[in-house]
DNA sequence: CTAAAAACCGGGAACGATTGCATAAATAAA
DNA sequence: TTTATTTATGCAATCGTTCCCGGTTTTTAG
């Protein structure tokens, strides 16, 4: 069953005009006298007349709708940083097409692929953890496509990227833990490939060596699915916490789903937060001062970055040159400490 | 600054035949040779040509895309629903438009509105909670317009829908609490203006009566924004607490957000769960295993919803005639029995 | 060998809106 | 009165694609 909408036609075929006349009328154009605007507008109102999108995309050569690619929208950072991209582009008269890559590089190109072939004007995304290859992104971005990645953004690419100051957020977390006299701090990281990931290590490596604490490889596991599997953080932690010399007394989980499940398997495994394993999570959930004990995090701030993602990627679609200077705008994390850092056993 | 596409113009162009002969190639028609139908393909391939959906859109009046108003993307329930949609939507073609309510009437019409003006070709909604007046979307019905709701239905509109079995889910709830020896059962509800809210309270009525307890109406309080406001809850359980004959020992809170602003209260105020105060609520979220205590939940098959939604709205798209026959499908929800629920405190 | 029938391809209208250009009428200036 | 100018409106092209309607060539049947 289709819908049928009124056109600037039926207006025309009603009033006794020609189309241009109404069309004109409608956007106020000087060359139409006062009266026939009136009347013209007066039966647009009456009728409920809006123009048809599509015929203006096709002659505009634009769609007003951008693709956003991350990898889960069931991930409060995502939905809340998706939540800050809507709030400006529906000011903005644009819409958002919303897909998931699930952390698959494979689901991340088909995605790609799909939201390019709906003529979307601009793209916001935040790569999936398994993504190392860019050549579906570098393609697009060759032929001046305007892309702009936010949180999990890539070096190889002249675009704008905003992000979260990761490396100041692991070394504050790190800090914290040694500040509470955990000496043998373990890392539980994402992807390799993620420059989040990087990034986060290196914050992580340089708070040990400025409090003069080794470094130790063994204690950082890499999540290459980012949490998304239980199985795959269950590894990471019993490699951490029984095939090591070096068992830590505290963790630092690096993501939203690899806080959860790390909490999850100290549940399993009866290990008490913070007595016998101290942690600090990466999260935005609202729902970690509830826990018990309740948790420290690393808060990134999803809404603020969405909202700056979005506002360079309209910039960049509505410049009419193409752009040549690229931002890149890092926002600080915030860090709640609660209980679950606290110190270490006394034995 | 734009980004040119190729068209089947182009081919024709490079290949000196007309559009008609290439789009009648790249359709596979039988009025093609084989040898120009190989020809027309092979160059499409290798200049990357993609057909232009706007065009299609605008020549087939229809635009593949689907609106989706929920309240909140970032509310567990309905970011696992839009999973379950995009799912399917994607399959077949479709992209989906996500707009928030965010539990306001006003921002519901908006939504609609702006959604309506995108010529999307039919809409999944979940009402907010404000919405008592339903002229909005009975309009757009009249013209054909095809609609499914899903989860917060509205009975005054013949279409499809999709909810779970909320009468159930909240009978088993409060005979759970019943068995754990409660027998001052509070509820914390959402708007009363949702079905979903006149289902829990007429299946928590219906278990107290079929245990022989007294129904209490001052035992329920309705919370217009559906928990959104930390407040709202606040007060409800102030006054279901401390300003009641009849103090309740266990309370089910029948929303997501109810659910969680409840705990963050009793946290606030000391209390015990369950020996202060039983609870279970209505929750879709994937961490309430991790409370302490664990929380006690009424789940709902979130996915399955959203999948059985689109499914019916693009066959309700698709159909040639008008639809005349309705389907409301009602799934079960889940319940899963952990501390929360537990038995009140022995004096 | 001619007529009918396939087989193959191009021209052009259509979808809804905008816009440069042409045109008509009305007014002003000479 | 004639010419120039303003004012108000219509025509037609355009965006990318499909599809109806012809038209030409080749094949088949009689």
């Amino acid at each position: 069953m289709k819908y049928e909408a009124v056109t600037i036609k039926d207006i025309a075929k009603a009033l006794g005009l020609s189309t241009s006349t109404v069309s004109r009328a409608l956007r106020d154009s000087y060359e139409i006298s006062p009266e026939t605007k009136k009347i013209v507008i007066e039966y647009a109102q009456q009728i409920n007349y809006r123009p048809n999108p599509i015929a203006l995309s096709l002659k505009e050569k634009r769609s007003r709708s951008i693709g956003i690619i991350v990898c889960e929208i069931a991930n409060s950072f995502f939905s809340q940083a998706i939540n800050g991209i809507e709030s400006i582009a529906y000011d903005k008269g644009y819409n958002v097409i919303i897909a998931q890559s699930h952390e698959s590089y494979e689901r991340e190109i088909l995605n790609l692929q799909y939201l390019a072939s709906r003529s979307i004007d601009g793209l916001l995304i935040s790569v999936s953890s398994e993504t190392e290859n860019l050549d579906h992104l570098i393609n697009l971005h060759k032929r001046g496509f305007p892309i702009v990645f936010f949180d999990r953004v890539v070096e190889d690419l002249a675009t704008h990227k905003v992000s979260v100051d990761n490396y100041k957020g692991a070394y504050d977390a790190t800090s914290e833990l040694i500040k509470n006299g955990h000496q043998n701090i373990a890392m539980v990281a994402g992807s390799e490939f993620l420059s989040i990931t990087k990034e986060r290590v290196a914050g992580y490596h340089q708070a040990l060596s400025d409090h003069d604490l080794p470094f130790d490889a063994n204690q950082i596991e890499y999540c290459l699915h980012g949490g998304m599997l239980y199985e795959e953080v269950e590894k990471a932690l019993e490699k951490l916490l029984y095939h090591n010399n070096n068992k830590p007394t505290a963790v630092i989980a690096s993501a939203d789903k690899l806080t959860t499940n790390c909490l999850r398997y100290f549940k399993s495994k009866n290990l008490q937060v913070p007595s016998d394993i101290a942690m600090i999570g990466f999260s935005n959930l609202d729902l970690t001062d509830l826990l018990s004990p309740s948790l420290s995090v690393i808060r990134q701030p999803a809404f603020e970055i969405g909202q700056v993602a979005i506002e360079l990627l309209i910039k960049q679609i509505e410049n009419k040159r193409p752009t040549t200077e690229f931002e890149k705008i890092i926002l600080p994390p915030q860090m709640i400490i609660r209980e679950s850092s606290g110190a270490k056993k006394i034995r």
